[in-house]
DNA sequence: GCCAACGTTGGC
DNA sequence: GCCAACGTTGGC
C-alpha cells in the first residue's frame, strides 16, 4: 500500500466537504506529474493525507483513501467546467483522476510551518516541491505526521 | 495582492 | 530542440 498528499483548496472543496459527501471524484488535476501518480501508481486502498492550499493555515487536516480506479477526468470534456480542456475527449482523455473517499479528520491540523520545523518532515516533497499537488509519502513521514496531528 | 518557482506553449 | 513568453500555484 502506498501513502500520498493531495492538495484541495478548501474555498472550493474541503475536509468537511469530503466528510459530507463521503467520496468525491478529484477533478481538476492538470499537471502530468500529478496525472501520472493516479494512473500509473494509485491503488484503491492508498491512504491519503489531505491537505488545505491556498488558505489562512496550509495544513494537512485529515485522512482519506483511493476509492476507485484510475479513469477519465469528466470535467475536461464539459465547456461550463472551469476544468474544461478542448485538447481532452472522451476518445482520447488527457487527463485521468481516481475517487477520493472520507476517512477521518485529524484531531489537529498539521499545519505547514510545523512540517518545516520538523527535521523528519522537512524531506517532504511539500517542502521542496511546493507546486505538486499530488504527491507520494513515505511511511515515515506518514506516521510522523499522524503522530503530531493526534 | 505580490511574487518566486516552475510548467507549458509555440515560434524559429 | 531551444528558449522566450506566458500562465498557474501557493506561501506570505
Amino acid at each position: 500500500m502506498n501513502y500520498w498528499l493531495m492538495k484541495s483548496e478548501p474555498d472550493e472543496f474541503s475536509i468537511d466537504d469530503l466528510q459530507k459527501v463521503g467520496q468525491e471524484p478529484w477533478t481538476g488535476i492538470r499537471n502530468y506529474q500529478a496525472r501520472n501518480f493516479m494512473r500509473d501508481s494509485m491503488q484503491i486502498g492508498d491512504q491519503v493525507l489531505f491537505y488545505h492550499s491556498s488558505c489562512k493555515v496550509p495544513a494537512v487536516v485529515g485522512i482519506a483513501k483511493v476509492a476507485s480506479q484510475p479513469y477519465a477526468d469528466f470535467s475536461a470534456f464539459d465547456p461550463e467546467s472551469k476544468y474544461f480542456d478542448p485538447k481532452s475527449s472522451p476518445e482520447n482523455p488527457r487527463w485521468q483522476m481516481v475517487d477520493i473517499s472520507f476517512i477521518s479528520k485529524l484531531a489537529k491540523p498539521v499545519t505547514l510551518s510545523s512540517i518545516k520545523a520538523c527535521p523528519e518532515l522537512n524531506t517532504m516533497a511539500l517542502v521542496n516541491r511546493s507546486r505538486l499537488s499530488i504527491q507520494p509519502v513515505t511511511e515515515q513521514e506518514w506516521q510522523q505526521v499522524l503522530a503530531m496531528g493526534a
